[in-house]
DNA sequence: AACGGTACCAACCGCGAATAC
DNA sequence: AGTATTCGCGGTTGGTACCGT
């Protein structure tokens, strides 16, 4: 696959260099290591042509250096990487120190292999249903956010007819690793204005919002980093749109892939077994299998049988 | 055999911290 | 002290191998 023969292709790859190392590259990285030292990496990429100099250090540091230890990942190193986050959280760099020959990205990677498997484990142990499973999703009733690079916020539509989410809120599934207590300090049941919890990504540690003294708990006032807001409401259909919350110091654009939707049941009480805890891949996979068309289009949703909000109207034009 | 979905992980990006000048 | 450059970190994306149908 990567001796290409195609010259086109060849020419595709050396124009654009993002993507995979090539053994010859790699050769060449080595040389250059061993003769500068694995440091002055734009010095070192100013050799290898396509590369920078942060490229150059992340391929080494990640793959050849030739102390990382390539071996899968023990049951007691997992032990041990679970034990670690859970007191360190996503100190990444700071955990792989415990694990010699273990990389921060490969430490990171294999703690989201472990809690994918566990959450795989758990929904057959369970018999949980799958999110899509419980809101229906193949009914189209949901809306995938549209992303708008220049406008870093999430749109977000949803229909009411979905089962159970007349009461729905945002979570960041990015937070989903306590799953037991993750809810039990849940917040206002308005949407609108409702700020939630994230990882941190200003440097204050994640994990203090989760776990002290012992316990986990779900801290939404400490860690605002977004903010959820109404745009539009009908009789059937609502339009948020998530922001970045100022004051939180939030640096970043809200995330695509982070959000899901999490009900209650029909008493208006949380519903802690509810599948709230698909992860952001998943949740990526629902929303795209939906009908994209629902925000950039409406004359689809109007065909329906159901009154329609001009969400369009009212949202992106405010710029 | 072909296809689609899933799991894994390499690579990238944006940002802050550290260091050099 | 201020600015530029380099390094390091954590979050995210996207490619690919694998698996089930």
């Amino acid at each position: 696959m990567e001796d290409s023969s195609s010259s086109a292709v060849e020419d595709a790859k050396t124009s654009c260099p993002r993507g995979h190392w090539r053994p010859s590259e790699d050769e060449k990285l080595r040389l250059l290591v061993q003769q500068y030292g694995a440091q002055n990496w734009n010095s070192i990429a100013e050799k290898l042509q396509g590369r920078s100099g942060k490229s150059c250090r992340l391929r080494w540091f990640n793959q050849l250096d030739p102390r990382i230890n390539r071996r899968p990942f023990t049951e007691a190193e997992e032990e041990r990487l679970l034990a670690a986050h859970r007191i360190h959280g996503n100190k990444w760099a700071l955990i792989a120190r415990l694990f010699p020959g273990r990389t921060d990205n490969a430490v990171k990677n294999h703690w989201h292999v472990i809690m994918a498997r566990k959450q795989r484990e758990q929904s057959k142990l369970c018999g949980k249903r799958s999110f899509q499973d419980v809101y229906n999703y193949n009914d189209s009733n949901y809306s995938c956010p549209k992303k708008i690079s220049s406008n870093p916020y999430q749109d977000v539509l949803i229909s009411s007819r979905m089962n159970g989410l007349e009461n729905a809120r945002f979570f960041d599934f990015r937070n989903f690793k306590h799953k037991d207590r993750i809810f039990a300090d849940s917040p206002s049941t308005s949407l609108a204005s409702w700020s939630f919890a994230t990882s941190s990504s200003n440097g204050s540690p994640a994990a203090d919002s989760f776990r002290r003294d012992g316990r986990d708990f779900f801290n939404s006032h400490s860690n605002n980093q977004y903010v959820v807001s109404e745009i539009s409401k009908g009789s059937d259909r609502f339009h948020y749109r998530i922001y970045p919350n100022s004051s939180a110091n939030s640096r970043r654009a809200v995330p695509s892939n982070a959000f899901g939707l999490f009900g209650s049941n029909e008493d208006g009480r949380t519903k802690r077994d509810f599948p709230s805890f698909c992860d952001s891949s998943t949740f990526t996979k629902v929303r795209a299998s939906t009908d994209r068309r629902e925000l950039e289009d409406p004359e689809p949703i109007e065909h329906k049988e159901v009154p329609f909000i001009d969400f369009l109207g009212v949202g992106v034009s405010s710029s």
